[in-house]
DNA sequence: AGACTGTGATTTTTT
DNA sequence: ATCACAGTCT
């Protein structure tokens, strides 16, 4: 028996196809992870090709260390595989290349806030209105260009017509100048100036084909068509390109992703051979044919049933409930039901949603009942404004040509440099066409500035300048980067804030947990290479199946993982499917719909689905019907578990929010609901002393009788202040 | 410089 | 509802 015997036919013959390329149309749990390990092992172990003349490209670096980890299990030692993502893929080809394209090797990367900023500078300095030329549209429109391989002066003659088009012309033309002149790149550079090096420089292009005899795509349904151009450029060749893809999961077509490179893979490679898995390893029965039935309204697709030998297993619960809150309320029940009754642990179960602005109720609810969870997504940590500030430091510290965290930190925490003095120095810069760092080091040659910010001006320069040393001196990030900290007085700005300060500093404290833990695992690693790595870092990259929580996340995020419990909620038309896509025609809407069926093929015993009649949303209510996805599941395979009162006509509906729906109750359902009335009997006042198993003790400051849930606050010494809600979390109340 | 206030924009998903 | 930003006041 060896490892190839673990597969099933079709797994099989894809893995020892090896011959010319191969199109995987690889369901939803068919196993296409286990399908690509399998077939580099079987590739380096027949001989076919050395660890390091394979490429794998994966759509998240959390999935290359992944598939990295399970070919080194396969095969033995550390197999030297080349997997990475697109993006660090092209950073690996510009390191080593870039300076034929006028760049310095040690180029850094802008990520989208350092973009905006960028662009806004520059409609700002062209006297452009900002109303008209926001940056987010006009960064999302250069984006599109470079994925379409439109260069700022082809963009420019395209635009002729239109003077706006030409307006942004000009500002894509400046970016890419400014970019230069900061030696950065963006993220649509990273793709588009590999194609360019490899266009341009054939020795270079014939290096990496020579070199690569195998070149293997996941989640080529999400590529775009730069993405597309580097592979082929790269299999041009040898010809072994192996795409695995499932067109039924394509979701990104917004960031320029073409379904169309999976479609018609056939017509690129005529010669190609197309091998389906549509066996499902992962879902129920139930699960499955869920999926089936929604996702068979899409028109676009290729042909496949996916089939399962799994049990029928357990039906989908759908829920339809007054409001969100109530939804919130019942997904919290369901959880910590779960959990007690050894069905499903925390990080067992995850919450999916449409929008990242979702979480937030669910979030308060989880919260306030002592049940651990983390939120994927929202604002990437390294996002973070107080994360970003330091980064701002140490990227100056390692490249001063960055002109955008120059001036993130030129007066933060603020050292008397103000809006004037910046501006006398941007302009300085500017005329003498040198990097803002430049312009303060020359900042006494500046006639505009005065006396005293010049002052204030040097001594910034000369911080920079010991800091700059400082770190040459000392081998820990971490410890560098707390003397910093110290230095600016970092934690004294930011706990002037006082309802975020704390989280703030605690989230910097992170940062610096990571810096030293970064240069602990590897010495020889610089900050240039901290900087480098975290620049490509995605939320879902640090997601933690080990530690027990539960996870909420986008529906975008969770493509790739799997749970063995879903919930989906805010399953109503208009919400998902999004008004947006509504309005936008068929299109939009199988985009969503796919989106559905990734969701609903993430979970892998359970499902629980629900939607609500009135949502809070962007500030009104909104109500919305039930979503037609849910309509599109067959009706035997759904247990309606709560369903509001018969329907209502609109303004009776109005008439009911207004009144404030009652909230929800099982009155016969569970058995936490016998835990739940034993527990109710507790009372607490003001002046009680709590124990909670996450938070400690803490003393109650304050009882709120909710009806049946009475919610309390409390004042824990070790967590600050907290409400809870005492009835559901098992509060123990300590007799002092 | 920093705190405070009002206004307007946003509201789908993100490597 | 929430946030960012501009303008105003101390």
């Amino acid at each position: 028996m060896n490892k190839y015997d673990t597969l099933n036919d079709k797994q099989r013959e894809a893995c020892f196809y090896t011959d010319g390329p191969l199109l995987l149309l690889a369901g939803a749990g068919s196993g296409k992870t286990r399908v690509l390990t399998h077939r580099v092992a079987y590739i380096i172990e027949n001989g076919l090709a050395k660890p390091w003349e394979i490429m794998a490209i994966t759509f998240t670096n959390k999935a290359s260390k992944e598939m990295a980890e399970r070919v080194d299990a396969l095969i033995g030692t550390g197999s030297n595989v080349f997997i990475s993502t697109f993006h660090s893929a092209c950073v690996r080809f510009l390191r080593k290349d870039i300076d034929k394209l006028g760049f310095t090797r040690s180029f850094i990367i802008y990520d989208s806030i350092d973009s905006k900023k960028l662009i806004k500078d520059i409609v700002k300095r062209n006297n452009l209105d900002p109303k008209l030329y926001k940056e987010a549209s006009i960064l999302s429109e250069i984006n599109n260009a470079k994925n379409k391989l439109i260069s700022p002066d082809e963009y420019y003659r395209l635009s002729a017509t239109n003077f706006q088009k030409r307006k942004t012309a000009e500002l894509y033309q400046e970016y890419q100048k400014e970019l230069k002149k900061n030696n950065a790149l963006d993220f649509g550079d990273l793709l588009y100036y590999t194609v360019e090096l490899f266009e341009k420089h054939p020795e270079v292009v014939d290096y990496y084909q020579t070199k690569f005899k195998y070149i293997m795509i996941d989640e080529y349904q999400d590529t775009n068509m730069i993405q597309f151009r580097i592979v082929n450029l790269l299999a041009k060749k040898h010809q072994n390109l192996c795409v695995v893809g499932d067109d039924d999961q394509s979701i990104y077509k917004f960031r320029g992703a073409d379904i169309r490179n999976i479609l018609e893979f056939e017509q690129h490679y005529p010669k190609a051979k197309v091998i389906k898995l549509e066996q499902n390893y992962r879902s129920t029965k139930t699960i499955l044919e869920a999926a089936n039935a929604v996702i068979k309204s899409n028109f676009e697709r290729k042909q496949k049933r996916l089939w399962t030998d799994n049990a029928i297993g357990e039906k989908i619960s759908f829920y339809n409930l007054g409001n969100e809150k109530q939804e919130a309320d019942v997904i919290r029940d369901i959880i910590i039901q779960n959990e007690r009754n050894d069905i499903f642990t925390y990080n067992e179960q995850s919450i999916l949603y449409r929008t990242n602005a979702q979480s937030r109720v669910i979030e308060e609810k989880l919260f306030a009942s002592g049940i651990p969870y983390k939120i994927v997504g929202g604002l990437n940590f390294y996002q973070r404004k107080e994360i970003k500030d330091v980064l701002a430091y140490l990227r100056i510290i390692n490249e001063d040509r960055d002109d955008i965290s120059l001036e993130r930190i030129i007066n933060y925490p603020t050292r008397g440099i103000g809006a004037s003095t910046v501006a006398s120095l941007k302009e300085y810069a500017r005329e003498n066409e040198i990097n803002l760092f430049d312009a303060v080091k020359n900042a006494k040659n500046i006639d505009s500035i005065k006396e005293r910010a010049k002052n204030k001006v040097y001594e910034f320069y000369k911080l920079i300048k010991d800091l700059r040393e400082k770190l040459e001196n000392l081998t820990s990030l971490g410890d560098f980067t707390e003397e910093l900290i110290e230095k600016i007085d970092l934690y004294k700005d930011l706990l002037k804030d006082a309802q975020k300060g704390l989280e703030k500093r605690d989230n910097v404290n992170e940062l610096l947990g990571k810096l030293s833990e970064y240069s602990s695992n590897d010495e020889n690693k610089t900050l240039a290479d901290f900087l480098e790595d975290i620049a490509l870092i995605s939320d879902i990259d640090t997601y933690d199946e080990k530690s027990d929580y539960v996870t909420l996340m986008t529906l975008h995020s969770a493509k790739g993982l799997e749970f063995p419990c879903v919930y989906m909620p805010g399953m109503e038309d208009g919400l998902f499917p999004s008004y947006m896509s509504i309005n936008e025609g068929d299109e939009q809407i199988e985009e969503e719909r796919r989106l559905c069926y990734v969701g609903i093929t993430r979970a892998k015993k359970k499902l629980y689905i629900s939607a609500v009649q009135s949502r809070f949303l962007n500030g009104n209510i909104n109500y919305n019907p039930v979503s037609r996805f849910v309509e599109e599941i067959p009706k035997n395979l759904i247990e309606v578990k709560y369903t509001r009162q018969k329907a209502e006509t609109f303004t009776a509906r109005k008439k009911a929010v207004a009144n404030k729906p009652k909230p929800y109750s099982f009155a016969n359902s569970s058995n936490t609901n016998k835990e739940k009335k034993v527990i109710k009997k507790q009372t607490y006042q003001v002046g009680d002393f709590v124990k909670h198993r996450k938070f400690g003790v803490g003393e109650v400051l304050e009882v709120k009788d909710a009806g049946a849930d009475c919610e309390i606050k409390v004042n824990f010494s070790a967590k600050g202040i907290k409400r809870l809600m005492p009835n559901l979390i098992g509060l123990e109340k300590l007799d002092i």
